[in-house]
RNA sequence: GGGCGGUUAGCUCAGUUGGUAGAGCUCCGGCUUUACACGCCGGCUGUCACAGGUUCGAGUCCUGUACCGCCCACCA
């Protein structure tokens, strides 16, 4: 048959080996552009992928490569199946690792106050002092960092395999995110999307810096329950529990539930603060737990978010002693905001308290109140979650200070519908976004009082008084971006005017990191000075990410489009699980089981381990495995080895005519098309094992039971059909392998057929099955009996200890395989069957042709 | 407290619309077989967490329970 095939000559290796595969395709597929989006076609032939950014500053683990896999896996196919694949990679340069790291690199520090210096450069070596530099320059060395993180990143990655397209790579700091990050919160600020507001944020004391809802985790800490006595001003007192005494002096209401009979009668009298004399009214709340402590709180401003809550929903007024370095402020008794029964005797006890960090404060107000009688018992220590910053070291307050907020309360509703828009794998996964926007309790505080990060691009007027009008914003044309209003000028203002009266003052925050990485689909696809680029792959097909990062960083890309396109960032959000060590534990470092990627990589190869990573099931959290890597590994071998078979005697071809061939292939067709349709759904592990059992099952029952027809034994003309069957199958094979071994196949794939397979096309089950004239379901049943009879045969020469080229001189096998028939010859040939005949048998009945190897054991 | 996922062989996991329990690894035994000894063939191993229910029939569907894990929560 002069099919397509025999085009293009074999080139076979002596001994085909895995070793070198990924030095020697890498630089063949950065020549060929193999992985080159190609601008210009029309969107739906565009298959646009929001790459996650890794963070430069950290290092590359295996559940990175876990995760790249998957999505790699993905992009190949769609590759194949014709797409045009926008496969960017982005460095997530911004935030708080890469300043300490950059701090500690160069001995350098941020001071938003100086002036740019164009001719800045850094010490060859930190020295002891650090030196001050300004935020511009600061950020220039932080580019000058990553680009050498980024490059072992890079290597990585392509030994790895990566299909990326390394011409698409972004970051998330430099003048491009600033650009886009300034633009995007400049347009929500205009669509009052964006508001500045004073009010209680919570707070990391040493970072000194407001932190958003979605930053806080739960850490267990020991604390102790305080009971405390309140004087109703009769002599008798109320009894109130609390974690935090050290609030005391910050007490403006106690409160009980509306219910509450014990705490009725006293709903709206006032009692005493202890120690300091303070009076404070009693108030109902039904958020106020009869069943927690005595059933009555102190209500404090402010001890945690509920109260904030009662503080607002009950108007009480503000005592805030927290400041925003962790230690109590100091304050006057007897002033307005601290009234006082007894100041002197108040300020007497405060004084104690003021600049002590809160540990310290609590320790010692415990000592006084036990002096002072006011402490019923002693402290009952106790367990209990509090909150943290994600990245902190110290439980967090709440401060009253001015952020930037943007608007998602008011949004809920057309998040949740657009989270029903949205296709996740697996689906389930979609519950953790609607629980997150569901118990939303703010909106997302932006602004954090960082040096390092895109600034708000914003100044304010100072009026002759010097005091700053926060309430009219001084703001930039878009063409002006990106700025910093620490060394840009607002327009009609002279630089001798920053901080004058009758000047403007640049505002001195920058963004939450995830104000930028919420944008990272418009941050790779040109927006919004590329709007040819922008339209061709935006909404993108698919977000690839970690369940971790739900309610971070999937949120607020949601938001944002919403915000700013009114529609999904992407249309699918394909999520990853994390790998496990083997006693079932995420991997981290401070365990010690981290393996470094690239020794992994060189010791199992790059298609044994993205073998492992393809076998983890989407959203399912899997266990490092090595044993899976070796299995991957031999796996590729034996494509080499079976591919080499295939290929090693090509000829005669010609029409598929025998049984075995064509259920082969019918089998395959239908493998095919169960491949495509997992594929489409991001069901990439189910496609690698239907395609890894059908492949062994090739090799070890297909290939061996036609292998002397193949060589010539019944013509040529038998020979050729399981020649041509074959080539068929394999160039199908390697197709449907290539997305996951991506080196091996392309080895095989240059030995015999032109081009990449990385561009060569998904293959059909029309196809597969075309040169036998469509599916032939008789030919599969065929090939099942004689599997099943082969396996039966196998089986009874294990048992007996004979040779596999064991003759057999009868074999009477159960009628029930009789439908191995049309295929008896190839049958016979492989389990060297001399005479077949069925029979009602329950098990095959065999004669061997020589004596039984076992002394005293008669033939059957 | 709310939500989600899991529980199948010693280990890691499949099991598509209900129809006689599977794979790989491990372990054991065998085989120099003209693609592969970086190989091949075979064997052992299960009250499918538990209790009910629906059904002719349940690993699969329904209800509940237990345990593991994750996410969330206003945690005095």
């Amino acid at each position: 048959m002069a099919d397509a095939l025999t085009e293009h000559p074999i080139t076979l290796p002596e001994k085909p080996a895995l070793e070198g595969l990924e030095a020697k395709w890498g630089p063949v597929w950065e020549r060929e552009g193999t992985y080159r989006f190609t601008p210009g076609r029309p969107r739906h032939e565009v298959f646009s992928i929001d790459t996650p950014p890794p963070t430069v500053s950290g290092s590359l683990h295996v559940g990175h490569v876990f995760s790249y896999t998957h999505t790699d896996v993905v992009a190949r196919f769609q590759r194949m199946r014709g797409k045009s694949v926008f496969y960017p990679m982005g460095w997530d340069d911004n935030g708080l690792p890469t300043e300490r790291r950059v701090q500690n690199f160069y001995g350098v520090r941020c001071d938003p106050s100086l002036p740019y210096d164009p001719s800045f450069q850094p010490p060859d070596k930190p020295g002891k002092a650090p030196i001050s530099v300004s935020r511009p320059n600061f950020i220039e060395l932080c580019e000058r960092l990553t680009v050498e993180d980024e490059k072992a990143f890079e290597a990585l990655w392509r030994h790895l395999g990566l299909s990326v397209d390394w011409s698409l790579t972004y970051a998330t700091i430099g003048k491009r995110a600033q650009r886009v990050s300034q633009a995007a919160f400049l347009r929500l600020l205009r669509k009052g999307h964006a508001y500045q507001l004073e009010a209680p944020t919570l707070w990391d004391v040493d970072f000194r810096s407001a932190v958003a809802q979605a930053e806080l985790e739960d850490r267990e800490q020991p604390g102790a329950y305080h009971r405390l006595r309140f004087g109703k001003g009769d002599g008798s007192f109320v009894e109130i529990d609390t974690t935090r005494p050290e609030l005391l002096p910050a007490c403006v209401a106690l409160v009980a539930h509306p219910d509450d009979a014990r705490y009725q009668p006293l709903f709206d009298t006032v009692v005493m603060t202890p120690l300091f004399g303070v009076p404070v009214p009693v108030k109902a709340h039904p958020l106020a737990d009869p069943e927690k402590g005595s059933g009555i709180a102190m209500i404090c401003t402010f001890g945690d978010l509920t109260d904030v809550i009662w503080w607002r929903e009950l108007a009480l007024p503000v005592r805030a002693v927290i400041q925003t370095n962790g230690a109590l402020k100091p304050v006057t008794f007897g002033s307005e905001a601290w009234p006082s029964h007894d100041a002197a005797r108040a300020q007497g006890a405060y004084d104690q308290l003021a600049n002590l960090s809160v540990t310290k404060a609590r320790t010692k107000i415990v000592e006084l109140l036990r002096e002072s009688g006011d402490l019923i018992g002693e402290p009952r220590p106790i367990t209990h979650p509090v909150k943290f910053y994600e990245k902190g070291d110290r439980p967090l307050e709440i401060v009253t200070s001015r952020q930037w907020f943007i608007r998602t309360m008011e949004f809920r509703e057309a998040l949740l519908a657009r989270n029903r828009e949205l296709e996740w794998h697996p689906e389930y996964m979609a519950h953790r976004l609607e629980n997150w926007v569901n118990g939303l309790s703010g909106d997302w505080c932006v602004s954090r009082q960082r040096f390092f990060g895109v600034p708000f691009p914003v100044w304010y007027p100072i009026d002759q008084d010097g005091h700053i009008d926060y309430a009219h914003p001084l703001l930039p044309e878009e063409a002006q971006l990106p700025l910093d209003p620490s060394s840009d000028l607002p327009a009609g203002y002279g630089a001798e005017q920053r901080g004058q009266p009758g000047g403007f003052a640049g505002d001195p925050d920058v963004m939450d990191t995830w104000a930028t990485s919420s944008l990272t689909p418009q941050l790779a696809a040109g927006w919004p000075d590329d709007p040819a680029l922008f339209a061709q792959v935006f909404p993108m097909d698919v977000r690839p990410q970690a369940h971790d990062i739900i309610r971070t960083w999937l949120f607020t890309t949601v938001l944002r489009a919403e915000l700013e396109h009114g529609s999904l960032p992407w249309t699918n959000a394909a999520i990853s699980g994390w790998v496990l060590d083997p006693d079932r534990k995420k991997m981290s470092k401070s365990k010690g089981n981290v393996v470094t990627p690239m020794g992994l990589l060189e010791e199992h190869g790059s298609d044994g381990v993205r073998y492992w990573a393809a076998s983890g099931r989407p959203g399912t959290d899997t266990a490092f495995d090595p044993a899976q890597m070796k299995v991957g590994r031999r796996l590729s071998i034996k494509l080499l080895n079976a591919s080499r078979f295939a290929l090693l005697q090509a000829e005669p071809r010609g029409p598929i005519s025998e049984p075995l061939d064509r259920g082969m292939l019918t089998q395959l067709s239908r493998l095919v098309a169960d491949a495509t349709e997992s594929l489409d759904a991001y069901d990439y592990a189910r496609v690698l094992e239907r395609t890894e059992s059908f492949f062994w099952g090739f090799c070890d029952d297909y290939l061996e039971m036609v292998k002397a027809r193949r060589y010539g034994d019944f013509g040529p003309e038998g020979a050729a059909s399981a020649n041509s069957a074959m080539l068929v199958a394999l160039e199908a094979l390697l197709r449907l392998f290539a997305p996951y071994l991506p080196f091996v196949t392309e080895e095989v794939w240059s030995w015999w057929r032109p081009g990449s397979v990385h561009r060569a096309s998904w293959p059909t089950p029309a196809e597969v099955v075309a040169p036998i004239g469509g599916e032939d379901a008789g030919a599969v049943a065929v090939f099942k009996d004689a599997q099943t009879a082969l396996a039966d045969i196998r089986r009874i020469k294990a048992m007996e200890k004979r040779a596999v080229k064991s003759v057999i001189e009868r074999a009477e096998l159960p009628k029930t395989l009789e439908g191995l028939t049309p295929a008896a010859r190839d049958f016979q040939a492989a389990t060297h069957i001399r005479a077949l005949t069925f029979g009602d048998v329950e098990a095959p009945r065999l004669i061997f042709a020589e004596e039984p190897v076992k002394a005293g054991e008669s033939p059957a």
